[in-house]
DNA sequence: GTTGGATACCAATTTATCTTTGGTTTATAT
DNA sequence: ATATAAACCAAAGATAAATTGGTATCCAAC
């Protein structure tokens, strides 16, 4: 209906009028079509009447909205970004931790059915390596080394990838913290027993205890950088 | 020149100098060391001195630097974009279903504590919306729309960036296949009562549930698929 | 009392502008 | 010859301004 007759409702009118703006005018390539103030004064309705017949064309999925950007024709794409760095500026330590809770007891749980003795014990000498540390990079270092172990262990080349990701995304977050202690790290340090009851549930080929070690020392490693975290705030 | 030491090469000389400053002055977190303008001036030097220095320690592997960027201690950081390409040519459709159910669970699981009034009726509406579509490409994609939905129910970027990683190997992955039958999905469709089982635990805050379900849902698909392999071996 | 329209404001996003930074060239002086 | 200073370039970051969808408010009309 080019001509809208009077007979129809006001409000399904715009819509068709909508309908056909979007027929026949082609809109740039990437599907974009003018901002709603613009759109509302070329089709002489008001802002808020265009919204109305926005909102029932985005309800059937024919266009997708977004604040700032604009409106699109067609199904929203999933924006992917992969990139690191783009990661690491839109996300923050508690992100990072949160993430790590979610998938690296699932990663280990996996790891409990796949590992090979030799990835077992590669475990081992990372977890003597990390009480030999003298200083806290070390101890990190071997750390680190261990989690990816474990992540290797699953022999899922995807989950491996997905967590090298996270921990790319969990270094370039993490700068801007500060080792206020320079001392060693402590035997007594939460990290030793807890590092070895997980590796000690893989070898046991315990998956439910494997993934409930791990997820509970990313739940100690979260409420000690939380505690400092408030101690900082505290002091500032 | 302040105090010239006349036994030793100036070249040299301006690479002890800037070994030591490296080694006493404890620079940022991040390891970055001032613009080469000022460290210039701070030591003495002339720019092109100091990057003749700076060059040394570069070839050396000790620092990296980039324009615009600055100059940094230690090894350059893996410029890592998690190359989906490279991570689907690894892969293999087992390991990404292997992934889904390490990983969706406890996405799920999050997006039960956090999800917003909206993001569950954003869900609804992609339940509603694949049980009306009359063809297997418009169920699918409404099914993608749902998954990624409850990822971003998380409120975590980090998250929803792995989920997307991982979803874009998926779809490379599973780009050979064939969707054999042109009829659109029945009724009885396994994944609409699952589906619906997800979204009932999230809305009811339920988080065990939750994870629960959608590990119940994949692993039925994952049956499902194998399924269809193994019929596909027998036939061929 | 309800509806529709105009306006103003908000937060997310993009765009534009300026500054910083490593890399390079040129001219000058010792 | 060599070193120094200066100037310029392109890449990256930082900041400011403009856009845009979303929302609340007020007012007039029926």
């Amino acid at each position: 209906m080019l001509t809208p007759p009077s007979d129809i409702h006001p409000e399904k009118g715009v819509v068709t009028q909508l309908r056909a703006y979007l027929a026949q005018s082609d809109l740039a390539e990437d599907g974009r079509l003018p901002p709603e103030r613009e759109l509302a004064s070329a089709l002489g309705v008001s802002r808020a009447e265009l919204r109305k017949a926005l909102d029932v064309l985005e309800a059937e999925g024919q266009l997708w909205r977004h604040v700032g950007k604009g409106t699109f024709m067609g199904s929203r794409p999933l924006d992917t970004f992969a990139d690191i760095a783009a990661l690491a500026r839109r996300s923050n330590p508690a992100e990072v931790m949160r993430a790590r809770i979610a998938m690296e007891p699932e990663i280990t749980r996996a790891a409990a059915f796949t590992a090979t003795p030799a990835d077992i014990s590669e475990m081992r000498l990372c977890l003597a390596r990390s009480r030999q540390a003298e200083t806290w990079r070390q101890y990190e270092g071997w750390d680190t080394r261990l989690h990816r172990t474990i992540a290797e262990a699953t022999q899922n080349s995807l989950l491996l990838g997905l967590f090298d990701t996270l921990n790319a995304v969990r270094r370039a977050v993490t700068w801007g913290r500060l080792r206020s202690v320079p001392v060693r790290p402590l035997p007594s340090h939460h990290s030793f027993a807890e590092h070895e009851a997980i590796v000690d549930a893989i070898e046991h080929r315990d998956m439910a205890g494997a993934a409930s070690a791990m997820r509970a020392h990313l739940m100690t490693v979260e409420r000690k950088l939380m505690e400092k975290q408030m101690r900082a705030a505290g002091e500032g």
